[in-house]
DNA sequence: GAGTTTGAAACT
DNA sequence: CAGTTTCAAACTC
């Protein structure tokens, strides 16, 4: 009866696992899929008792993979003999395991027609219920230890001789179809087999064979689950509670657990580690693969299984549950590996995969290491990308806003020489992640819509890149994750180290109360966090009002007070925009420096710090800013300038690449500038809007999305809005140049910015209009809803009128 | 970690 | 607008 309807399913999942594994190939890991098997799995041996497999077994192994199908078929196929109809589940192996034999490739179907059966069969043991439940636990406990011993405990009772009997036939299919690994598994089989005969425990090995097999599917479905293509890890679970029985076992043979764990880790290797290794394992020659999973699985195997063995649950549990759980409790080891491995596939993902093979044993030795530490992480740490940690660890760190966005460029910018566009483009993103992330956690409300498109922006397009500023970020929100803010200035030494500085915006503030420019936090209209150790500071949600007011004050003073200091047109980050063609360089301080010792070449300098060459703004005396000298800028109109003589020293510096780019910058700005100027305003008012979103000041906040997105593009677009510097000297420009250019720019989105040439009130503040509202409206008119919507400043209110300014803007 | 330097911000 | 003071970051020791 059971047989049937098992044999059916099994070999439909057989079929629909091709299928998938195809999907997952084409499209993602292949560890999704087989989380829900695993579940079933987990039922399975865990579940036992209770219901029906075939239930779960089904979607199980529809969700599971070829891979882990078969690979838990073969080292489950015990399982099915316990399972409560040792008949179906028997018969359908066999059955299975007779057919797919020849189909697959020895190894794989073996391990095929095992996955599949046990799935099956596992279900129908166990009541689907409990199955759920076990693999939540496992999942969420890494590995339920205890779910798992205990169901193993049950199955082994049931299904001792038939366990015994299966293995049999396993291991012949194994030995006819595969040759080393079926012997190793065999061995395995055998091993369990006799450690069933001889004893109820041992059939409670065999039992955790599959218990653990299936608490490894669990895990690996987790980890599937958790992190897309983070194959490896999969592997790694499976290695781990394989090494764990295999240590109960394997302290007999060694060898054959070792082949076994090889066996079972190539599976989660293949599966994890990499998609083509899954599709490979069909297509691909058994024996390619099997070295390549026997590879990766060694490395895994050396690291977990030594790991595994010193939690000791191989030395305990030879045979009983306890061993069962004791591997199962190894699996946290396993885990933390995971989770490491994981990052590192996550960050091989990002970064390259092939590190991989060779990788994996270390990464596995020092995910061991770290492993304890990152284990729950781990798995959050695949979610809080998407989730999780972007709040988080943005919120720390970041304390970026428009400001700081700028700054963190320039941080970027300055500390990397090396940087090139593309890093910085990167940072860049990072940096308005962060941005957003920062606004949201400091400020209070975030939107969450915004900043999940910004992330997910972000992180579709970061892989590579955010791993620098993810690992950095990362490492600083490991720090801060919790905030711990320890010394300000250490981390922000550490972050700058990192480049990373803009990460986390802390002050020091000790007389401004932080309501004050001086205040980095204020000046970037976040509200200081933890980390700032400053002393009375009103910069907090809780003064709201105090902050608002102040803000509008400064701005009534300033109204680009709190625009971003420095402006980078090309920001990939944006990459809505366009103009990403642009140099780099084309960034510019908005108001330029005054600098008269550091010779811009120092952090003193404003400039120099945002990672952006003088410009005409600056006032600086003897500018040797390697981003580009402001004489580099004169050209356009007037310089202050002074002709200067240094250009070849930047070039010393940083290479042809920064000069270039300056130059490049500096030719873009003139030609910009005029464009650029116009829309610059605006933009500055737009991204203070952004951060607004945050600020509650009575001006309508913006939405943020809205705001955050026309800012975002207007930028990109504009590309070089920059500038709200040259204004003053651009003015010029701007009113020779036709409107009609800047409105190229602005007219994609915004209208007329051209406007703007206004009125650049004095060179020094770049306060450009200086009303914004009054001026800068006409010329942003595209923006200018967001000018009327951002008062001026990030307000820190939430958006209310979003609405409104979206509407306007559209 | 303390002290100095620097330049922006704020004030007059 | 210029000059001065205040402030906090950046830097040095």
């Amino acid at each position: 009866m059971d047989t049937p309807e098992r044999n059916q399913i099994g070999t439909p999942i057989l079929k629909f696992e091709d299928s998938p594994v195809f999907h997952y190939i084409n499209s993602l890991s292949p560890i999704k899929p087989v989380k829900p098997i695993h579940m079933a799995q987990t039922f399975n041996s865990l579940t036992f008792a209770t219901l029906p497999s075939v239930f779960t077994s089904p979607h199980a192994i529809l969700h599971k993979e070829c891979s882990f199908l078969r690979r838990h078929h073969l080292s489950d196929l015990p399982k099915p003999d316990f399972s409560d109809n040792g008949n179906e589940g028997n018969t359908s192996i066999g059955v299975l395991d007779s057919v797919q034999l020849p189909d697959c490739p020895a190894q794989q179907k073996i391990f095929d027609p095992g996955s599949s059966i046990r799935e099956v069969t596992a279900p129908s043991h166990e009541s689907p219920n409990l199955a759920i439940e076990l693999p939540r636990n496992l999942k969420y406990d890494c590995g339920s230890p205890d779910s798992n011993s205990t169901p193993s405990h049950g199955i082994k009772m049931e299904s001792l001789p038939e366990i015994i009997a299966t293995p049999a036939s396993l291991v012949h299919f194994v030995q006819e179809v595969s040759e080393e690994r079926q012997h190793s598994f065999e061995s395995k089989l055998e091993i369990q087999g006799i450690c069933q005969v001889d004893e109820s425990k041992d059939e409670g090995t065999g039992c955790d064979w599959e218990n653990l097999i299936s608490d490894a599917t669990d895990l690996l479905i987790f980890d599937s689950s958790i992190n897309t293509g983070a194959p490896k890890e999969p592997s790694l679970e499976l290695v781990h509670h394989e090494t764990g029985s295999f240590a109960s076992l394997g302290s007999k043979l060694p060898q054959g657990s070792t082949d076994d764990l090889q066996k079972t880790q190539p599976m989660g290797l293949a599966d994890s580690c990499e998609e083509h290794e899954m599709e490979d394992p069909e297509s691909k020659p058994e024996p390619v693969r099997e070295q390549k999973e026997m590879d990766k699985a060694l490395l895994l195997s050396s690291s977990s299984f030594s790991s595994d063995q010193m939690n000791g649950g191989p030395s305990e549990g030879m045979d009983e549950k306890a061993e069962k759980i004791i591997s199962v409790g190894g699996k946290p080891d396993s885990q933390h590996q995971r989770g490491m491995r994981r990052r590192c596939l996550v960050f091989e993902m990002a970064g390259a995969q092939k590190k991989n093979l060779g990788d994996d044993s270390k990464i596995g030795s020092s995910v061991s290491s770290h492993s304890d530490v990152k284990v729950s992480d781990d798995k959050q740490l695949v979610p809080i990308k998407p989730g999780n940690s972007s709040s988080r660890c943005m919120l720390p760190g970041i304390g970026l806003h428009l400001n700081t966005f700028a700054t963190t460029s320039k941080d970027c910018g300055v500390k990397d020489e090396t940087l090139a566009s593309g890093k910085q483009l990167i940072s860049m993103r990072s940096s308005i992640t962060s941005f957003h992330s920062v606004a949201c956690g400091q400020i209070t409300l975030t939107k969450s819509l915004a900043l999940n498109s910004m992330d997910r922006e972000i992180d579709s397009v970061d892989n590579g890149s955010l791993d620098m500023q993810d690992a950095s970020q990362a490492s600083t929100f490991g720090d801060n994750e919790e905030f711990n803010p320890s010394s300000p200035k250490k981390k922000r030494h550490k972050l700058e180290n990192v480049g990373e500085r803009e990460a986390c915006k802390r002050c020091n503030c000790k007389k401004s109360k932080c309501l004050k420019l001086y205040c980095e936090c204020f000046a970037a209209g976040v509200y200081c966090v933890e980390p700032c150790s400053c002393v009375e500071c009103f910069n907090k949600p809780i003064h709201e009002d105090t902050v608002l007011e102040t803000r509008k004050q400064i701005e009534s003073r300033n109204p680009l007070a709190f625009a971003p200091k420095v402006i980078r047109s090309s920001d990939p980050v944006l990459e809505i925009g366009d103009d990403s063609n642009k140099t780099p360089a084309s960034a510019r301080h908005k108001r330029g420096c005054n600098c008269k010792k550091s010779s811009c070449q120092k952090k003193y300098c404003e400039c120099y710090q945002g990672g952006v060459g003088c410009s005409i703004n600056c006032r600086c005396e003897g500018c040797k800013n390697t981003f580009g000298r402001k004489d580099g800028f004169a050209p356009v109109g007037i310089e202050e300038a002074e002709p200067e003589e240094e250009e070849t020293e930047t070039c010393e510096r940083n290479g042809a690449d920064r000069n270039v780019q300056n130059n490049e910058v500096q030719k873009d700005e003139e030609l910009y500038s005029a464009r650029v100027l116009p829309i610059t305003p605006s933009f500055q008012i737009c991204r203070p809007s952004v951060q607004l979103p945050c600020s509650s000041i009575g001006k309508a906040p913006q939405s943020v999305l809205a705001v955050s997105s026309s800012w975002i593009n207007s930028n990109q677009r504009v590309g070089k809005s920059d500038f709200m510097q040259p204004q003053s000297k651009f003015e010029k420009h701007c009113e020779t140049i036709p409107e009609d250019e800047t409105p190229e720019i602005l007219r994609g989105e915004c209208s007329p910015v051209c406007g703007i040439k206004t009125a650049s009130p004095n060179h020094k503040r770049v306060s450009p209009p200086h009303n914004e509202f009054g001026m800068s409206p006409g010329q942003w008119s595209g923006r200018k809803l967001i000018l009327q919507s951002v008062p001026s400043f990030p307000s820190l209110t939430p958006p209310h009128e979003t609405s409104d300014f979206s509407l306007k803007f559209e």
